[in-house]
Formats: structure tokens, C-alpha cells, sequence
DNA sequence: TGCAAAAGTTAGCTTAGGCTTATATTATAT
DNA sequence: ATATAATATAAGCCTAAGCTAACTTTTGCA
């Protein structure tokens, strides 16, 4: 997500061939096209949540611990030792064996829009009126599909219905 | 998602221990619980979305076939028949070898719930002002994501500011 | 009506992201 | 100063979701 790559809009409204078709459906491309997006988006979503999450802890307590990441993501050590090494490849992370973990510059750029963008998501619910426990859960589970877009047009709504945060 | 077993609301904001944590972090059951619902999202997610497209081209076009199904996910036939498989154990469809997918009534309830909730999000984007192609775009990746108490919210809101559809 | 193209299936491979169990290292508390 | 608890790593397993390549069945048309 995040970037702006489509320039779609191509509705199958011409009755171009046999005469099929009543519904409203998006041509077979169009449609494909935002599948692939979303997964795209799945892909990195785990290593932005992880990071995102390494971020919070550093500012939050100073380090980054494995113990710490697998109590908060709901995953084993063993899991999160598996995804460290992953993001280490990545150069989102350096970390030495049995010592904390630090973010690379990469690596915190990431955290930072990360954050950015999830307090964005969580604002703008809030802001909608919807309960506090709803907001945090689908934030979490939002952030990662909200195009840039988006995420202009819900910080401009938040801004204009202070209130909430 | 779409339950509601969020009754968390636990913020670590007691000076329990030794002193640090200066940030405004869930506590970290909470935050466990936020990632397992999302990581529980995931799983159905794609299934939803197989079932919801099988519905809307039954809908559409009188029936689906794998081709299409292919066509407009974004990829390969082979694909799409182990996922017809592992949604026909699922008791969602039935579909004999070289024929066309049909709905089991309950493939039929869950398409009819998706397509709700996808319609839902991308009225509520546009209503906002989001630009078409980004609404589409979004709705497809956020609509497994959000709560029935932001749903409804979501409809409420636009209602309220009909002009967009 | 018969054969080529389209549709569907099968087998076998890959990667990501989980798990458990066992082992190794580091930190702490008496 | 060392035993134990806490933390981390390693090895090996599993499932989901993708792929390609080869094969079979159906369909449509000349």
C-alpha cells in the first residue's frame, strides 16, 4: 500500500461482447490488480508490526528484547527468533546473539512511519466515535491497507472533529 | 473479527515496579490478544474473499468457473483449484471435477455477510471523500479487518452525509 | 464429427510463519 | 561463586498459499 499505483477505474460497462454480465463488476484486470496489491501489503505487514514493535519498546523501555516482542505479538520466542533473523537479512535490524535488538536506519525510518501512520488510523476512529477497544483492534489490523489517500483524508477529518485525542 | 471479544482496555499505567516505561503501551496481554485476532483475520480472510467473488460472478454472470476466479485474484488455476478444494472440506461450495463452483447455503450466507461488509467500507470511503480507485483499493484490504461496532458506525456516518452513493 | 483450444487437474517445488522440544548462554540471588 | 531462573538459539516439523510443467477433459467450430 502506501503508494499511489492505481490508475485504474475500468468498469466492464461496455457491452462489448456476447451481452452477458448484468452486475457492476470491475474488469478481471482492475480486480486482479487490487488482489495483488493486498498482497502485497500482507507481505510487509508482519515485518512493520514487528519493527513498528521493536520501535515502541526501545523509546518505551530502552531495549528490544525477544521475551518482550513474543509476550506482546502472542508468539513464541523460537517464532520470534525466526522473524528477527529475517529482518536482520532485510537491514531493518543488527542484533547479536543473546543481546537486545536495534533498529537500522532503515529499520526506524520504518518504525516512524509505522507509528505515523497507525496513530493516524487510531485517531481517526476515535475521533468517528467508535469505543476505545474496537478502535485499537481494527487500527492494528487497518493500518496496513489504508492507502495515502486515505490516510490524508482521516487526518483531516480528526483534525476538524477534535474532541477525541 | 466481527465478534466483539474485545473487553480489553488494559493500559499499563500503574507504577507497579521498578520505575521505567515512560511510554503509554498496552499491557502486553492485551496487546497479544490485538495481534491474535488479527493473526485469526488472516486466516479466514482469503477464503472470504474466494467466496464472496464465487457469489458476485454467480450473481454476475449466471455461474463461476476457476478461470475467472484466476483471472480476476490475480493468480494461477492451479491455485485456485487446491483453494476450491480446501473450501469444498470446508463445506462452502460443492463442485464436481470440470464443472462449475456452487454455493453450499452456508458459502451463500458467508458471500452474502462479505459482500455487506465490503459494500459498507467502500460506501463509508467515498462518503468521506476518499477518491475512487483508493476507495476501492482500501475497502478491499480493510474490510477484513473491521469490528461490527466500527461497521455500524461506518453506516451511521454515511447516511448521515449521503451525496457519494 | 472430429480436433484444437480452453478449462481443469495433478504432482512436485518454494517460502512464510507458525509450533515443540532440546540445548546453550546470561543474569541473579543466596 | 555458583546454582537456578530467564532468555535465546537450534533442529525439525506442519500448514497455507503461491508457482511451473505436464496431463486430462470439455467445448466449440470448420
Amino acid at each position: 500500500m502506501s503508494d499511489s499505483e492505481f490508475t485504474t477505474h475500468e468498469h466492464v460497462r461496455l457491452g462489448d461482447a456476447g451481452g452477458e454480465m448484468p452486475g457492476e463488476m470491475l474488469s478481471p484486470e482492475a480486480h486482479a490488480r487490487q488482489h495483488q496489491n493486498v498482497r502485497k501489503a500482507h507481505e510487509t505487514e508482519l515485518i512493520e508490526d514487528y519493527i513498528e514493535l521493536i520501535g515502541d519498546l526501545i523509546d518505551a523501555k530502552g531495549e528490544a528484547r525477544s521475551v518482550e516482542l513474543a509476550r506482546r505479538i502472542g508468539v513464541t520466542q523460537a517464532t520470534v527468533g525466526n522473524m528477527i533473523s529475517r529482518l536482520s537479512d532485510l537491514e531493518l535490524v543488527n542484533s547479536e546473539p543473546y543481546r537486545a535488538i536495534f533498529l537500522t536506519p532503515e529499520g526506524r525510518q520504518m518504525a516512524e512511519r509505522s507509528r505515523r501512520r497507525h496513530i493516524t488510523v487510531l485517531r481517526f476512529l476515535r475521533s468517528l466515535g467508535v469505543p476505545e477497544d474496537a478502535a485499537r483492534q481494527d487500527a492494528e489490523g487497518m493500518e496496513h491497507h489504508v492507502s495515502d489517500a486515505t490516510l490524508k483524508v482521516m487526518r483531516d477529518f480528526t483534525s476538524q472533529n477534535r474532541e477525541a485525542d
